[in-house]
DNA sequence: GCAAACCCCAGTGGAGAACCGGGGTTATAC
DNA sequence: GTATAACCCCGGTTCTCCACTGGGGTTTGC
């Protein structure tokens, strides 16, 4: 089960914009890309997918760019992976149109296994991930353990 | 995310075998692609694969088919699905030559997703599954709740 | 020895991933 | 009010994988 490129740069632009959402500007695809070395025409099209699910919004013009819609710790990494692979909520659900019993409990037992996984993404939000680099980064901030 | 129709075709298939398991006779590709509606062609390659990695084994020859090298409650989903879509175990483990900080916790989390559900499948034998179809085919057998 | 089964290899059509590029639109800044 | 910085839309390309099809070869039971 390999995170495809494509959602590991929507997770690492929406991660980008949450760094700097603190500062109410918008951040540029250019910026984003040459910090996280992503393709930029590649990536806009990422973040018009992101905006287009509600999740950014953009500013056009000079000075333009991405802000997120939300706040980071409102917005889970399963929204963000769900947008991006074009999973829409039913999609999971439905399906179900299998004839022999065998193949309705292989499904039962499937999406059991996809619940899980995504009630790990649905726990995590961008807040989190943030968090998450920086004791990466600083593991002193653990000393109180 | 999505159960490709090559896994399902082999958790059936598997499926098939198991529930032929106690007669010790093998089963013929074409009795389980009739049995499942499965293209015979594409099924023999996918039991070579299975055969290959030693889950089953064939029997050449006229009255030739394919048996479970194992018991089917010592055969987890997760070694089926792994097997056939082609993860072996330390690939989910190694491709960490990720450069940023931001890179490597977005994995992180990923690979927790992934355990869950993994540890889903890992859990679930293709017994399991027999008697998962058996209790939905005959809801009566549920009376001693 | 012949027919029933597995075995191996090769190719095909379609879909999606991961891009690149051209030209258009909007807004700031001088 | 024009130059410029940004987003916006649409299209094409290359590559890989999936799902399948087909042609032969080999083993075995009767």
């Amino acid at each position: 089960m390999e995170l495809s490129t494509k959602s590991e740069y929507a997770l690492l632009a929406l991660l980008e914009l949450a760094a700097h959402h603190h500062t109410k500007e918008p951040v540029q695809i250019r910026q984003i890309a040459t910090e996280q070395d992503i393709p930029d025409r590649y990536l806009e099209q990422l973040l018009a997918s992101l905006r287009r699910s509600g999740l950014v919004r953009s500013q056009r013009g000079a000075k333009g760019g991405y802000l997120l819609t939300r706040e980071p710790w409102k917005i889970s990494l399963l929204e963000i992976i769900a947008c991006i692979e074009g999973l829409d909520a039913n999609s999971t659900v439905s399906k179900q149109q299998h004839s022999s019993p065998e193949g309705i409990v292989i499904h039962e037992v499937w999406q059991e296994a996809c619940g899980a996984a995504e009630g790990i993404l649905q726990k995590y939000t961008l807040q989190d991930l943030l968090e998450k680099r920086n004791a990466r980064q600083q593991p002193d901030i653990m000393y109180y353990i």
